[in-house]
DNA sequence: CAGACGTGGTA
DNA sequence: TTACCAAGTCT
């Protein structure tokens, strides 16, 4: 691809730019390859406001890569709750269990090795190399893509897998040699800062010479992006079980949504169901007796790819006979587990009610 | 390659 | 309310 801009003076304007206006932020004050690696994983599809909390804690939680590479996945998992991508704090950590026992604990300072890591795709492998190590590697993102598009006028639609090459191609024809950590989060700055999506602040952008389609008057019909289809809906009931003080709790699959996550026994349904089917069906499941059920409340919960439709229900268990997956837990045990949104809801209406 | 994989903020 | 998004990766 041909690319016009004065490469010397572009590099010169952006990074100015960065040095100059960066915002501070907690990732931003570690030279360490791990941390800076902890927070990419972080940042992935997910907002600086949301990951700035999870970031602090974790970094506090686990200071060192053997501090990590040694935690129980549910204390892990329990640190990630509420952040989403599930696996990607499982694979962070399958990553750091390999530098730990295959490269003395220090994280490689090539792409080829870097990216063999489980989690560390093409953009955290370029963005850990050149944040860490002052590496001239690539980091496209999807601000990037933004920002070149613009800038490059690059009319291919960023929504295809085939497109990042093409920007991988361009940044590496364009990256500064001097500063390529400051390059790269320049770019990604002005994406979150200045070329943002919808309404770009062009009249403020450090780069607006550079910029093709600021030339052209295009710059709010680019990136060319397709549309993501909608999602389905599911159906399910969701009942805390009870026996005495203990409630009864099933670990997820260990893979899939939420993998290894907790949750309350789950059913799903085809269509309305009455407490009557639920007992029915459970003290045959638990070869026990349940009883007592009673609907409590009702909510949906949207995930990226679906929606569930979720009614949940308490129940009375007497005599279950329960399988490897489940296990009973105190109110306190309760806490430890690492339970997503939906369940989340649940376990909100349970404790509104003192069930919990 | 297309679809799976979370959550909360914004228009 | 619907739709899109925000520093992607895995299968």
């Amino acid at each position: 691809m041909t690319i016009n801009i004065d490469k010397k003076q572009f590099q010169e304007d952006l990074i100015g730019w960065f040095l100059a206006e960066k915002r501070d932020l907690p990732w931003r004050r570690t030279a360490d390859p791990y941390q800076i690696w902890i927070s990419e994983i972080m940042l992935q599809q997910t907002r600086v406001d949301t990951v700035i909390p999870y970031y602090k804690r974790f970094v506090e939680k686990f200071p060192t890569l053997y501090d990590l590479a040694e935690a129980d996945e549910q204390i892990l998992l329990k640190e990630w709750e509420g952040l989403g991508y599930y696996s990607r704090a499982r694979n962070l950590q399958a990553g750091v269990k390999e530098v730990a026992e295959n490269y003395g604990g220090i994280v490689p300072d090539n792409r080829k090795d870097f990216s063999s890591l489980k989690g560390v795709g093409p953009y955290t492998a370029g963005a850990v190399l050149s944040i860490a190590y002052g590496i001239p590697e690539h980091a496209v993102d999807g601000n990037v893509m933004r920002v070149l598009s613009r800038i490059l006028l690059i009319e291919e639609d960023i929504a295809k897998p085939k497109t990042r090459k093409l920007f991988e191609e361009a940044v590496t024809e364009i990256i500064s040699h001097e500063d390529p950590s400051s390059f790269n989060q320049g770019l990604m700055e002005l994406g979150a800062l200045i070329c943002t999506p919808t309404s770009p602040k062009c009249l403020l952008c450090p780069v607006r010479e550079h910029c093709a389609a600021f030339d052209k008057g295009k710059q709010h019909d680019l990136p060319i992006k397709t549309k993501a289809k909608k999602n389905k809906a599911m159906q399910f009931a969701m009942i805390a079980i009870k026996e005495g003080d203990a409630i009864l709790m099933e670990q997820r699959p260990t893979t899939g949504l939420l993998a290894n996550m907790w949750q309350f026994p789950m059913m799903e349904l085809t269509d309305e169901v009455l407490p009557l089917q639920i007992e029915e069906e459970l003290s045959e499941n638990f070869s026990g007796v349940v009883d007592g059920v009673e609907k409590i409340t009702s909510f949906k919960h949207v995930f990226s790819h679906l929606t569930w439709n979720v009614d949940g229900f308490i129940a009375k268990g007497k005599n279950l006979k329960i399988p490897p997956h489940m296990k009973w837990v105190t109110a306190e045990e309760l806490d430890l587990l690492p339970i997503a949104g939906p369940v989340q809801k649940m376990k909100t209406a349970l404790q509104l009610r003192g069930d919990v």
